[in-house]
Formats: C-alpha cells, structure tokens, sequence
DNA sequence: TGTACATCAGTGAACGCGCGTTCACTGATGTAC
DNA sequence: TGTACATCAGTGAACGCGCGTTCACTGATGTAC
C-alpha cells in the first residue's frame, strides 16, 4: 500500500484526520476515471467529503497533487519491480521474465499511477525528489541489464544502460500500447504479457543470450 | 501536407472560407503547446479568428475535432512511413532502418498528432473511420515485418504480425519515453534514433536476420 | 487535574473567469428563371 | 444580364456551470504551567 498511515473508514468529526491520504485516492480514482487531464481539485476535494477550500492546507495546487501521485507511483513501482527482479533468483532469465510481467501488471492494475508517472507531463527536471524516485525505479531494470551483460564475453559486450533503456522501451511500448485495460483495445492474436515475453526473448537472443 | 485545398494566407470577409482547415491548424498548434487535453473549443476558435459558435457548423463537439486531427494524423503518418519503407527497397534492412527513423520523426516534429493519435484517449472502437486510418498506417509496418520473415527459413518462422507488433511497440516506446523534443528529457547516453536502431538489430539478430 | 492559549485543519461564502452551448440574426454566395 | 430567393457560414449576446482561489472564520487538538 502507498497511503500507509492508518486507514480510517469513516472520516468523521469537523477534522477529517487524514485528508492528504484521502486526496490522493481520490485523484488515483479520478485519474483511474477520466484520465490524467480529467481530475479537478475541487472533485478530488468533493470526493474527500470536504470544502472545495480544504486541499490547500496540503498541496499548492493541482500540480503539486499530481506531483505527490506521480512520486508514489514511482515508489511502489521500484518496490514492485525489485519484488519481481528478486535479485535475479534464480537466474536472470527467470527474474526477466517475471520482471516483464510486474511491469504489465503495474500499468494494468495501476492505470491512474501509471498515467500520472509518464503521461502527466509533469517536468522531471523541476522536481528532484521525483526525478530521483523515478531513476531508483530504473535502478531495477539497470541492475537486471547488468546482470544479463555480465554472461556476455566482454569482449563486444554491450553497455549495460542500453540494454536497460532497450527493455524499458518494450515494456512501455507494449503497456501504452496494448496492455491498458478499457481503453484503446485493439485486438491482438495473443495478451500483452505474451506478446512482451516473445519480444524479450528474441531480444535476449540477438544479444547472444543465453551464452554457453 | 494534411490541409490540401487552397492555404487562404489572410481568411477575411464576413465567411472565413477555410474554417474547417483553420480549425484543425489551431487544435494542432495548442495540442503542441499544452498537450492533447490542455485544448478548448473556444480558444480553437479565437485561434482562427472566429466567434465562439462558428465551430459548431464543422464540429459537432470538441471530440469530433479531435477525431478529426487523429485522423489526419494517422493518414499522414501511413504516407510517411510508406514513403520510408519505399517497399523494401534497396533491401528490408536499410528499409526498416529508415522507417524506424521515419518514425521518429514523426512524432518528434508532429507531436500534436502523435498525441491525438495515441494519447488521446478516443475509443477507436466508435469511428470506424478513424480505425480504418489507423489500421492502414499498421498496415505498412506490417508489410515490412512480412518482407523480414520471408527470409527466414520457414520452419519456426515468426508469425508476421507479431513481429510487426514487436517492432511497433519499440518504436511507441522511444518515441513516447525519449523522443519528444521538451517534456521529459532525460538525459540519455545516445540519441533516440540511434537507440532505436541498436534495439531493432539485436532483435533481428535473435530473429536469426541476416540470414544466409 | 485543570485552565489558558497557540496552533492546526477544517468551513462556507464569495469572486472572477473561461468554457460549452443556444439562439435569433445577418451578410455572402450560388442558382433558377 | 438582372432579379428573386434559398442556402450557407458566420455573428454576438446570453445563459448556466464548475473551477480555482481568497478570506475571515471556527471547531478541535495539543501543550505549558
């Protein structure tokens, strides 16, 4: 879970108690909704049951809020990915794999986070806490890509943040493409998970993977 | 160009004459500016120099404009991809190489397009038109990813459309992570287009290309 | 344990704004005769 | 060549709406003594 803290079922009482939280999940709702451009300041406060006046005693602005989403977002993706990577257990193959799926089953069952991490246009340069949360997310493809490069013979091996920057580019182009639940679907001869194992695999085996 | 008839330089006079056309060039314009949903009817209009009721006679709402724009876009992009493919000449290797290139650039120097065709969130399902258009566009990665398969031996040759599937998601995901021009510039070790081709080799490499 | 007080997190009313949409209208254009 | 008329593509004023934002306020909470 993102929002950590306690959960509170019925905010209640004239303090809510745990607003911030709840306006969050009211953005990822409405995200999830009507996408990214779709979410209002004001509905994510008639959502949280409050005055449309009650969101600035915790983010500046909508930006700001789409900016706290998007960090989070990026939090839980790098806890997915490296759950998923498991420090590459027991062979890189195996954890590649699995680390392609996570990456499908986050943009699936997480639209709104992933819309607000790469859809939103939310400059990363201006932001360094996010820019940073999205670089240690990347540290798990990096790793990963390292991992494999390493069973290569050093001799023409290629650079280890390519084939990383190379394997997130298939994942994304298939997640934005094909792997999104409503929208957009377009009929395909196999899932999006299939479709992104097969790409891999050909990919490895043009790197000359899996080496003797 | 995707506006053909006759470019009026100075539309004037009570009926503008070309307002269809002037309409497009505006949500163009502001899509570039501020993204697919940062667009309104009413300042489209004001853009082409009319009242705020004159869209309505060509538009029945901002979504159709919209339609209209992912349409173009797509009949643009299917020209440019075709004229890259050339039909696979001199051979499908320096032919996919270009189209990758073409690729690219389109969504660098179109990115209103690119983004009223793939981030806009229009359900293809609806307009029929609009699927057709983007079928056709399909259709020219598809001949290449044909052309390639053809050269492999045919016993555990690939299924055509998966590979084009595979070399479409590559392209999407560059294009939509590293190759547009402001927003979200990371810093990269080697520009889009030569991280789309090293990715394409490798993966025609584990292929089994080039063939004997 | 009680009281005074500072701080915090909410209210609710108000504002200006731009958007989408409609309406009766009007100027320009094209066509029939 | 001229006239009458239908049609078309625009005007401009008006409306209701929801948003973003501010303001003085107030209820609840926490802390010092």
């Amino acid at each position: 879970m993102s929002w950590s803290k306690d959960e509170r079922t019925e905010p209640r009482g004239y303090h809510h108690g745990n607003l911030k939280e709840a306006l969050i999940r009211a953005a990822l709702e409405l995200i999830a909704q009507k996408g990214p451009a779709g979410f209002t300041f004001a509905e994510a406060a008639r959502w949280a049951g409050v005055s449309p006046a009650a969101p600035y005693r915790h983010f500046r602005d909508r930006d700001e809020l789409m900016a706290n989403v998007a960090l989070r977002g990026f939090q839980k993706f790098e806890l997915v990915l490296a759950r998923a990577w498991d420090e590459g257990r027991p062979d890189a193959f195996t954890a590649l794999d699995r680390l392609g799926k996570a990456y499908l089953e986050f943009a699936r069952t997480e639209p709104a986070f992933y819309s607000a991490m790469f859809e939103a246009g939310i400059p990363p340069a201006i932001n360094p806490e996010l820019r940073e949360a999205g670089d240690r997310a990347f540290a798990v493809l990096r790793g990963g890509a390292e991992k494999l490069c390493a069973q290569l013979p050093s001799k023409g091996r290629p650079p280890a943040l390519m084939v990383a920057l190379h394997i997130w580019a298939m994942a994304h182009g298939i997640a934005s493409l094909f792997g999104r639940g409503d929208e957009a679907k377009r009929a395909l001869p196999m899932s999006a998970e299939e479709l992104l194992e097969a790409e891999v695999l050909v990919y490895l085996r043009g790197l000359g993977l899996p080496a003797g």
